[in-house]
DNA sequence: GTAGGGTTAG
């Protein structure tokens, strides 16, 4: 405000002093008779003082110019208000005159975070005459944003309208990314009609074509993205520029986004270049897809070949390691981190506190989430879902108010962690009160997931009447998971009539999954039904169907070793061996038998005996104990749900062996020590 | 001024 007149000034701060002191009745002026009088609060501050500004004659205001002034001072904007009282600098008669001052303010209101895209419109819609710059920062803000990308397609055939302007290879990217975000190739495929009429040889602009490449990938169109990516990327091949290693890029993450992982690789490992985010996309590609060990595997050959991981990498890799329970290398990124001096922000600190939780290290989580400077509800969420992981339900729903009392608004994914901590802890009324809460008070519709905790919830606690009831109420179709979790309970209350109605019926929702099988022939075993569990394994062949085998793994010196049951194929096999047969003498000799009903196969009961030994958890401890020093705390990851007779005799020989074993299975965390485990047998 | 990679989930 250097321009302003001494007067002005003076009449400002006037202004600002009694809004300084509370309220202040402002008069409002319609057709320059008072209209109407209102009370102003210190909150419209700003608002009132652009109004004060705009109504200062305009020889006080700046005229408007291209200065390089004008960027640096956007720049200074932080918020939308500041912005705002730039801009009612910028205004003399509702009108900006100059595209260059335009296109500023455009750009902090549609492309800054802090920005409001309906502003940015009506400031565009000011514009006296928009030339091709302004039309490209607003589409490319409404391209980039969240709610309606389409919008800059829409604005980009009013400007095929306008004489005065014509596209340009600005313009092209940004409408082609809207279409391709709404996965539109009807309009995808009208802009590059457009494309090609413009001529120039615009569909070759490395920028234009990367966009194309990626519109049809996304829509699926796979044959005419490879063609257009033959036609440029192949003959390029000689001097490889950063627009070919994005082409490639784009490629890569389309075949992986159609699910094509195989195909992705494959052009991975044709590229003639890579770039840090080839690495970083083939890296997030496999771990967003479930192939965590390979996720790992690559992240070691990029280091290998010398490329730095950077911030995204580990974003990326973070996921991969959590799920494997590799704590050594989460704690190693963590420390490259911290030694690279990345920002351990709230979306790699979510990453981090997720890996320390899910790697059995709850407490280094949550110090870990004390220390971050800000938090989103993603942070939130991780952290709540960590400590229901843990059986740690009390502190989960303490960390639910916090997080309320902090004024984050919980998503749906963290009522997920709320209650599962309740069904983990038995907590039913509670659980029963957050399910209410989050529709009334949050305004959340459940989703599926939120089914599936109420009935894992109520099931475990013995209320399957209640439990069935609410699946045949439930307003959204079930699912397979659901039957699931109340098959679970089922199979744990001992309820074999309800329990067969649910596997029955699951197994016509899903036929091909071994799952209902499994647990109704199970759930005849249980009964001594032989001939029934003979059939059912019979029809399993007749079917193909199998079992999905247990499988364990445990990190020892930063490599991770699986076993699957009763796997001797490890190099140290006689070892293992002989230091299960000790596990077993000691455990006889501390008066344990072996809880052989969970052997639900018709053979003699010594056979069966065996056969829990040979269970994948046991062979892993049994290589933790015979790998590691006395002392050292085993950390076990499973793929399947531990069994009742591994439980037990892990128990005890926590005690025996005097080791901490903390073993994550499919769903939740055991802490074993000292005879005893968290989750107090409830799981 | 424009393209490619990122966190939570029963």
């Amino acid at each position: 405000m250097a321009s302003m007149s001494a007067g002005a000034l003076k009449a400002l701060f006037t202004l600002l002093g009694l809004l300084s002191l509370g309220h202040l009745i402002f008069t409002i002026y319609k057709d320059g008779l008072p209209f109407r009088k209102e009370l102003i609060t210190p909150i419209d501050l700003e608002v009132v003082v652009i109004m004060a500004v705009m109504a200062l004659p305009s020889a006080h205001l700046p005229s408007d110019s291209a200065s390089p002034y004008v960027q640096v001072e956007v720049r200074n904007c932080k918020t939308m208000r500041d912005l705002m009282l730039f801009h009612a600098r910028r205004i003399k008669t509702g009108r900006i005159r100059d595209p260059f001052v335009a296109a500023e303010i455009l750009k902090f209101c549609a492309l800054d975070e802090r920005g409001d895209l309906q502003y940015a419109r009506q400031v565009f819609n000011q514009i006296e005459q928009p030339n091709c710059f302004s039309w490209n920062t607003i589409m490319r803000a409404c391209s980039d944003s969240e709610h309606q990308p389409l919008e800059a397609f829409v604005i980009f055939r009013e400007m095929l309208q306008q004489e005065e302007v014509e596209p340009n290879r600005f313009t092209f990217p940004s409408v082609l990314k809207a279409c391709a975000q709404m996965a539109r190739i009807q309009e995808g495929k009208q802009v590059h009609g457009q494309i090609i009429k413009c001529g120039s040889g615009l569909d070759s602009d490395q920028f234009v074509l990367s966009n194309l490449v990626r519109l049809y990938m996304i829509c699926g169109l796979t044959q005419d993205a490879c063609r257009l990516f033959r036609k440029n990327a192949v003959k390029r091949a000689g001097s490889i520029s950063e627009g070919t290693v994005v082409l490639w890029n784009v490629m890569v993450d389309g075949h992986i986004k159609n699910g094509d992982i195989i195909g992705g690789r494959r052009l991975f490992d044709e590229m003639p270049q890579r770039s840090l985010v080839s690495w970083n996309g083939m890296i997030a590609g496999y771990a967003q897809n479930g192939f965590f060990k390979e996720a790992l595997e690559i992240f070691r050959e990029m280091q290998l070949k010398g490329v730095n991981p950077n911030y995204v990498t580990l974003v990326s890799v973070l996921p991969a390691i959590a799920r494997l329970g590799a704590l050594e290398l989460g704690k190693w990124v963590h420390a490259y981190a911290k030694k690279n001096k990345m920002e351990v922000d709230d979306v790699l600190g979510s990453a981090l506190i997720d890996m320390y939780a899910k790697c059995g290290n709850i407490g280094k989580a949550v110090q870990l989430f004390h220390k971050l400077p800000q938090k989103n509800t993603i942070t939130w969420s991780t952290i709540i879902g960590g400590l229901a992981m843990h059986g740690q339900a009390r502190e989960a729903l303490g960390y639910f108010s916090k997080m309320e009392q902090a004024g984050v608004k919980p998503s749906d994914v963290c009522y997920i962690g709320v209650l599962s901590a309740c069904a983990h802890a038995g907590l039913v009324h509670e659980g029963r009160d957050y399910f209410n809460h989050m529709v009334k008070v949050s305004g959340l519709r459940p989703k599926l997931e939120h089914y599936g905790c109420m009935v894992d919830l109520l099931g475990r606690a013995g209320l399957l009447e209640e439990a069935e009831e609410l699946i045949l109420n439930m307003p959204i179709k079930p699912d397979d998971v659901i039957f699931k979790a109340l098959l679970g309970a089922c199979k744990m209350h001992g309820n074999v009539e309800i329990g067969k109605l649910v596997a029955e019926s699951l197994m016509k929702l899903n036929p091909c999954d071994s799952g209902s099988y499994v647990a109704l022939s199970n759930m005849y075993a249980l009964l001594g039904n032989w001939d029934a569990v003979a059939k059912m394994r019979l029809m399993m062949k007749e079917i193909d169907i199998r079992k999905d085998p247990g499988c364990s793994w445990i990190e020892v010196d930063g490599m991770i070793h699986e076993f699957l049951v009763e796997d001797d194929l490890h190099p140290k096999a006689k070892e293992i061996h002989l230091m299960l047969e000790e596990m077993a003498e000691k455990l006889k000799l501390s008066g344990y038998n072996p809880d052989t009903n969970h052997v639900l196969l018709n053979i003699g009961e010594e056979e069966k005996e065996s056969k829990l030994f040979y269970h994948s958890e046991k062979i892993a401890i049994a290589f933790g104990l015979v790998t590691t020093s006395h002392g050292t705390p085993l950390r076990i990851a499973k793929n399947l749900r531990i069994c009742g007779d591994c439980h037990s005799s892990i128990k005890l020989i926590s005690r025996i062996f005097n080791r901490k074993i903390v073993i994550r299975d499919r769903k939740r965390f055991h802490h074993f020590e000292s005879g005893f485990c968290s989750c107090k047998d409830y799981w």
